[in-house]
DNA sequence: AACATAACCCTAACCGTTAGTGTTTAACAA
DNA sequence: TTGTTAAACACTAACGGTTAGGGTTATGTT
């Protein structure tokens, strides 16, 4: 899984961390809408076809950093210890996600995101996504014999908790207050 | 509030009707991505700068037909009866909108929506909208009296209910178990 | 009749994105 | 070592959505 990697693969890391670094401190600096994709090849010194060799979009250079996202959250549920009832696994792992998109130094990241139809648009989008691959995972655990649609919902449910604690005054409260909502709809599932 | 229109807001209500109809024709005929907005001015006999006059963008010619979805939410909640109870207000209103969205021949443009990733992202952020101006309405309702959070989170629940719905097997059962849940998580919510 | 302006047209461009077509260079086999 | 292959990258040109700039016409108003 892990083979030493050679100077191929160490240079293609290498181009693609200074694309998404050059991108972030030109956003960050001049705003994301005054910057071009021309203007960040030309900083990187690449060409805009490697800039989308990297990255999907203009706006996927945003989110480079949070990729494990879906990740964490679907092996909350399928890791968590035998017979763990699943909201609490759920919620606390939102509880860190959240703490961790509201961190020290993530301030002028999240404004600029908050402040660009594009970037909300493309976030949601992923937060879509990721209340798919959930919900596949709650339908595919067997302690939990709940409907699809108890599933998706739930899914669904978690991922707009994660929203709106990230743009809460207080995310800790938040998640937690919608949390005891969502254990309240789950146990009205139960079969 | 409808004072007689003049010729010239009726010109103009016609040449937008004219874009939308043409655009949608050929959206239905040839592939949302095989028809550029070059070809619906063209077909419509207007300049490209008209079409962007009347519509924000080329997804907005899709959705040009439900333009009080946002409105008939609200107003679900705002025009109940006094005393009558949050949820099943919601629940009617919300089946009544996925009748709509599920009926009889709007099957080509539901699958035209799904089939093009622009039109699932545009159509989400119009949801995340409608959302926001469902959790004001509750806020809002000095019946209510529940926390902010409280109100955001049920309004996002509802619109997942009908997102979740709009694409199930038999999206009127769905509405059902999914209002089932959220009348739990609104009842864990009580004062 | 004279004016103001809303609605529209045309042109040219901007910007994200992609296709087509080389060129370099790391990886590897002979 | 040398030759081969394929990945990574560069360059150019274009496409399609979108907008700015600047002009024309027709409508409503004085």
């Amino acid at each position: 899984m892990s083979e030493p990697p050679g100077r191929r693969e160490r240079k293609k890391a290498a181009t693609r961390q200074k694309i998404a670094d050059t991108a972030l401190r030109l956003f960050l600096d001049r705003g994301y809408d005054a910057v071009g994709i021309r203007d960040v090849a030309a900083e990187a010194d690449v060409a805009v076809t490697t800039v989308f060799a990297h990255f999907a979009s203009k706006e996927a250079l945003v989110f480079e950093r949070d990729q494990d996202f879906e990740q964490r959250l679907t092996q909350a549920v399928t890791d968590r210890q035998p017979h763990e009832p699943l909201i609490p696994a759920l919620h606390r792992e939102v509880q860190a996600l959240v703490r961790h998109c509201t961190a020290e130094g993530s301030g002028p990241l999240r404004r600029m995101i908050e402040g660009s139809p594009a970037l909300r648009e493309y976030e949601e989008s992923m937060s879509l996504r990721h209340a798919q691959a959930l919900a596949a995972a709650l339908a595919a655990d067997p302690h939990l014999s709940r409907s699809a649609t108890a599933c998706r919902a739930t899914a669904r449910f978690a991922i707009d908790a994660y929203a709106l604690a990230c743009r809460a005054d207080d995310p800790g409260a938040t998640v937690d207050e919608v949390f005891r909502m969502i254990e309240a709809a789950w146990e009205a599932t139960a079969p």
